[in-house]
DNA sequence: CGCCAGGGCCATA
DNA sequence: TATGGCCATGGC
């Protein structure tokens, strides 16, 4: 009850969350986030930003399409290519002993597919995030990107931000992702906030809502809510639990 | 200089 | 199941 000014009580999560996500909307706008011109180098990058900046993930891509040549970086282009060399090619975005692999077998794994979004985007999204997530150097960050990006499939994508920002809001945060994830993803299904105005991100159905609110997490964390924290200039200081 | 970035795997307890 | 070490580069 009578806490100390500088650590509040946690809150469940509810769906004040939801309302702070459309005042990041009026703010931000919205976001053409994952700047990718083919679901490839969509799924590509979602490898290579594994704990890294995106600006050295910009330079791997960069080298990668200009060894293969302009409109021609795909995944079977890139398996037929000598490992060392897509090291090279990669090195930027660095971790390119682990990430080389990784996008060969992801590589691997979209060509067993057809190289065809339209099939992902088709099958059950439960058999989906299973055949991703046994892919190895496919976590469950890395996974649902790619459903949520690339196969077009509605998740609410969970990263390092997105818990920093509800930690901040002063919500409890649940340890395991699959946990946060069904949290959220009920949230979101029980009020099917875009058809609220309280609630709009502009989008009109679930996978743009979806990919409209990881991207303005994400906008956020980088622009006001970093690790040390940029209060003064928030859009969400009045109701946010954390602000210095 | 040190810190950090749009994680995930593996060994250890 | 839950931490901790490890991987590597470029920007600040």
């Amino acid at each position: 009850m009578n806490k100390p000014t500088s650590s509040s009580e946690s809150k469940a999560l509810d769906r004040g969350f939801l309302h702070s996500l459309a005042v990041l909307y009026s703010m931000y706008g919205s976001l053409e986030w994952w700047p990718a011109e083919t679901a490839w180098e969509m799924m590509a990058g979602a490898i290579l930003t594994q704990n890294t900046a995106w600006s050295n993930v910009e330079l791997a891509l960069a080298n990668l399409k200009e060894a293969a040549g302009f409109g021609n970086f795909t995944a079977s282009w890139l398996v037929q290519e000598d490992p060392e060399d897509i090291k090279e090619w990669i090195r930027p975005s660095g971790f390119f002993n682990q990430k080389t692999p990784r996008l060969f077998d992801l590589a691997q794994w979209f060509l067993d597919h057809g190289e065809d979004t339209k099939k992902l985007s088709t099958m059950s999204l439960d058999l989906l995030r299973t055949e991703l997530l046994s892919i190895n150097g496919v976590g469950p960050e890395t996974c649902d990107s790619i459903v949520l990006y690339a196969a077009h499939q509605p998740v609410f994508l969970i990263d390092s931000y997105t818990r920093r920002f509800l930690g901040r809001l002063g919500y409890v945060v649940p340890r395991g992702y699959e946990a946060l994830r069904s949290d959220l993803e009920t949230l979101v299904r029980a009020e099917e906030p875009w058809l609220d105005g309280d609630f709009n991100l502009g989008a009109a159905s679930a996978v743009p809502y979806l990919q409209e609110a990881h991207a303005l997490i994400v906008e956020h964390c980088k622009t006001h809510c970093l690790k040390k924290p940029l209060c003064p200039d928030c859009p969400l200081r009045d109701s946010c639990e954390q602000r210095i």
